[in-house]
Parts: C-alpha cells; structure tokens; sequence
DNA sequence: ATCATAGATTGAAACGTTTCAATAACATAC
DNA sequence: GTATGTTATTGAAACGTTTCAATCTATGAT
C-alpha cells in the first residue's frame, strides 16, 4: 500500500505539497497539482482514513442506528437520510445491537441517528456524555445532550378524530398498539384531546400490538360484545386492515356497520378494499430533514426542534 | 475528551503502562492493572479508534454491502453475519451505493462482503486490487482477489424437479424470474438438468421478475392459451404464490388441475393453501459460514469454497 | 554482600495524515 | 541593485495509540 510519502517521493517534493495538492489548496498552483495528482493515481494511492480520522479528529460518517434488519424498517427513511448525508459529503453506515455500541463508544463516527428501541434510555443518557451528537427518533427524552424528532402524532390524530367527528360519529372506539411506546400515546392523546373539546370521551380500548394479527382478535373481540361502537380509530394501518378484514369476513360493512380509521398509511392500504382513511408521514423527506438536523449538530450550529407534519388522506372507510 | 495520556498522569504512571494494563497483558500484574482500570473508568476515558487503528493497520470492522433497505434484504442473513462477528469480537457495519464505495477506498473496515447488485463486477475487480478480503455473494466471478458465496441453486432445483417428476407429472412449465441473473440461471440449469436426464425438455417457458404481481400476470398467460402445463415449477416463491392466488380465483385447482413448486421458502410459503413445495435455506446458519469464511480470509488463512444446501420442503402444492 | 533472574515499568519510535509557521524562490517596483 | 511583496515549497509538530527493547526493582540463591 502505497503511503503519501511515496507519493512525495516519486513527485520529488515534500509531503505537505501531496496533501495540500490533493485537498485542493489553491496554495499549490494547478500545474503542479495536476502532476501530483496523476502521480498518485498512478501509483494506487489511497490516503488512509484511520490517519485522517486521528489528525482531524473527525470521520465525516453518520451511523443510523435501527433495531433490527427485518422489522419496520422505515427504508424510504434511510434513504431520505442517505440522500442528504451524501450531499454533504458524509457516509451513512448503518448498525444494530452490539455493532452499534462499538461504534458509538469509540467515536468511529461523527454523529448519530438512533431508531433502535432496544437501547434504553438510560444507556443513550450514558453514551451521550462522551458521543455527541445524538438524534434519536420516535422517542422523547429529556436530555440537553440529545435532540429528538418525532412525528407530530398528537397533531395528526387531533386532526384525524375532529374529521371523524365532523362525520357525525359518536360512539368511537380506540384500538391502542404497544402501550406506553411514544407512538401509541401520543396518538391516544391527540385522540382523547379532539374528544374532550367536543365533551366527549372515549367510548371503548382494546389494545394490541401493531401488528395485523392483532387487529383481527381485537375484531373478534368487538363482534362478541354487546355494545357496539360506529367507529374505530386505530393506532396504526396494519391493526386496520387486520380489522376490516375479519369484520368483513364476518359479513359487516365498512363503513355502514363501522367506519374504520389507520395511521401510517402504508402501501396496502391505499389498495384495500375500503381504502383506509390515515395519517401519511413522508418518510423521505423527513429523513432528509433529520439528516440535515444531523449536519447542523455536527458542526455545532443552533437548530430548532421540529417535529414531522402528517398529511390526512381521507379515503373511504368511514 | 480525555486521553490515555490523562489516565497515565493522574495513575502516575507510563502511558504503555496503561496501554499494557487497558488491553490485560499479562506483564501487568492485575492489581495495579485493575487500579489503573478503575481510574480510567473515573475518567470517561474511551480509547480513540483512529489512533488505534492507524497504528495496528486494522478496525476490527466488516462491511457488509447491500442494494437496498427495502428490497428483498436477507434480515436472517445480516442477523447470522452479525452474530458470527460478534462473538469474534469484529464490529459490523451496513450500507448501500456511495457509502459503500467510501468505505471500501479508506480501508476504513477490514474485510467486506457484498450482496449489492449494483455494484458491477468492473468496479468490484477495480476495489479488489486494493482492498481485500471481499466475499461476493450471490454471483460468481472469476478473480483470485474475490470469493464468492453461492446458494447451490443448481442442485436444489435439481432434486425439487426429480421429486416432480416422481410424481408423475410430464408437461412442465419454468417460470423465469429476472433473467441472466445469477440465481435465475442457475436454477434453470438444475431443473433442466434433470428434465435431461429423463429425455424430457421444458414445456413451456414465462418470464417475471421475481415479484408476485409478475406471477398472476403471467398465471393469466397461462389461462389464455391453448396449450396447459400439468406442472409450473417458478423460479422464486413470489411469483408462485402470485400465480396460485390468480388460478385459484380462475377456479382452477392446485394440485390437481396443476402443480406448483417455488423456490426460497418465504414466511407465506407455509400459511398459503395450498401450502407451497419449495426448497428453503438456513439463512441464519448461512450468514454465519460467510461471516465465518472472511474471518479466515482476514486472518489470511486459507479456506474452501462453500455453497449453501438448500433444503427441499415437501408441501401440498402438487 | 553479590549475583542472577524474573517481574514490573518505561522511553521512544512508529503508524499516515494535516496544517502551522517558516523559508525559499521569484517577480515587481523603485 | 536593493527593498518589497507575492507565490511556492517545506520542515516539523501534532493527533492517540501500540509495542519493541531497554531499564529498573525486587526476589531469592549463593
């Protein structure tokens, strides 16, 4: 592996003409730059990232941390992010579980997104005395040490439940996810907040766990029961559809029987049939967003918190 | 950001000591190994990455390289790579396109393997000269520099066809996904190797993409002529599952009318019914050989090609 | 006491860059 | 021909580790 001393050495001149003729210093003049330039083309040179990192003191790398490679793992975020991070030059590695933990103990990387739940808040609150900085997502925490972005879901669902309301439903169901997540909560207050305005309250929970399978019990559980809501407003699009399905199984109509309503808009349920009514984060451009946060972070600029704005997308299950 | 240099001041001592004490050498005997510990714990030291790394000439890091967040990524694969790293005490680190690219020129990871179709063999020929151990999977490749890992498309379809034809079955439909891609070609090669082997040639040939939408069109195609295969043996699970979901709803029966066979053993797979005859792979136990290849390859021990075992699943598709 | 030996500690070089500050080279003006 | 300024080039320090080889210290044997 050819070094830049071999590079000066070939070109006949010091190291630091190489370096300042590689990193375009306008110091060296153009011909001389092009020379070495092709010299060190030539020879294979690569500088090394291990000795630029120690001098400057910075990587010019983003690690996003996630959960898991198979689960929801929001790609058109990461791409979003990808984008912009490229666009200012810097890499994106992405890393779960223990890998993660390396990297953030050993300032492998300049700065971090956090999408991973099963980091705890009290680990995050350690690492962040000597890593920063840190965004994490999903999730707020107060720490001055780590700035948090999340989606605007009490908002979103205010806005949602005040749609529902203005249809003229009245005996509303609430189907939670997790419990005690960010998501579920904030999106049960912003429920209960459009609620309370109008001097109503919820007028039945079920919860299950965001998952489609979970929806259909919950279905289930609503088809045996005596008192009957007009409407069910779901924590998320897949316990939505799980919904629809069994209760249409079941020969209910929808909406007519029951007006049904998701959150996330996810690709299925604009083909479902009813489409479902939902909350569309998007995801891309919120990635850009928070890449963009990263940045500022990084070079210690001040920036505001924000929060992603969901679009209602009325369709026709209620 | 404390330093080792802190740490040596404050336990009065040589900064190799510390060096020396911090790695466990056993020159230090472990009661003022474990007073020098203690007091780097004290102090939030963490030791710096780059300096470690431009002096020992490794990061204890592996890339691995995929196309895309969304797509088909193997989180089996990742998840069995990632365990297998870990408890060798590497670091693994994930990305896509341009970061990719980074990261392989900087020798910022030790070893890589790459699952990214985007990256075309030319510029994978290109890194080798200057970055090695690289696994390839997936795609085979003529260069002393790249190994590569393949599933053994070729035998496992060629069993799945002999079982096929055990059963009976004579007019044989191949459903192409992607063509000239690697896992379409070689598992067309195995099927048609044993339809030769019983004199017999492919009945009938349809092209998809892998996907399941290609699937129920190209089900519809086979609605619409004249001539029907008794068999449709496809190239993937997806575009099987498309293809039975399209004859069903026509009114055809499976098996009976016709017999299907997939490829890859998706989740679905098992819960469609009919459920799908098709060949799985531990993707797990998968990801550990290959993770468990690069580490020879990175301690530059030699090692021996290997190639993934598919399992044939014997289901009720025909 | 003296010596050898093993154990504990350390100084210094090296890894490959970047970048400050100093010098060298060269015009230009007087 | 000297002074002045501009441009080009360079030496050397620094980044924070690891690790070789040398020194120092204590232990026990003679």
């Amino acid at each position: 592996m050819p070094t830049i001393k071999d590079v000066a050495r070939i070109a006949n001149c010091s190291i630091s003409t190489v370096s300042y003729a590689l990193n375009n210093d306008r110091r060296i003049p153009e011909k001389t730059a092009n020379r070495i330039k092709k010299i060190a083309d030539d020879l294979g040179y690569l500088p090394s990232a291990a000795a630029r990192n120690l001098k400057k003191q910075n990587t010019n790398t983003v690690l996003v941390a996630i959960s898991d490679f198979g689960g929801p793992v929001y790609h058109e975020l990461l791409d979003g992010i990808h984008h912009k991070l490229g666009k200012n030059k810097y890499t994106m590695i992405v890393s779960t579980g223990f890998s993660t933990e390396n990297l953030l103990k050993e300032k492998t990387v300049d700065g971090a997104i956090i999408s991973d739940i099963n980091i705890t808040n009290k680990t995050l609150k350690q690492v962040s005395k000597t890593f920063r900085p840190i965004i994490i997502l999903d999730r707020s925490l107060d720490d001055e040490n780590i700035f948090d972005m999340t989606i605007d879901n009490h908002n979103a669902m205010y806005r949602l439940t005040n749609d529902v309301l203005s249809k003229g439903y009245r005996k509303i169901a609430f189907v939670h996810g997790v419990k005690k997540t960010f998501d579920n909560e904030s999106r049960f207050a912003g429920f209960n907040h459009a609620l309370n305005e109008h001097g109503l309250s919820v007028y039945q929970e079920f919860v299950g766990n965001f998952t489609k399978p979970s929806g259909q019990k919950i279905a289930q559980e609503i088809l045996n029961q005596n008192e009957q809501p007009d409407m069910i407003v779901c924590a998320n699009d897949e316990m939505a559809l799980g919904i629809m399905e069994t209760l249409q199984i079941n020969g209910k109509n929808i909406p007519g029987d029951y007006g049904v309503s998701g959150f996330d808009d996810i690709e299925l349920s604009r083909y479902f049939k009813p489409s479902l009514t939902s909350v569309r984060i998007n995801r891309f451009s919120w990635g850009e967003r928070i890449a963009d946060t990263l940045i500022h972070l990084m070079k210690s600029e001040s920036t505001s918190a924000q929060k992603a704005h969901g679009e209602l997308i009325i369709r026709e299950s209620y």
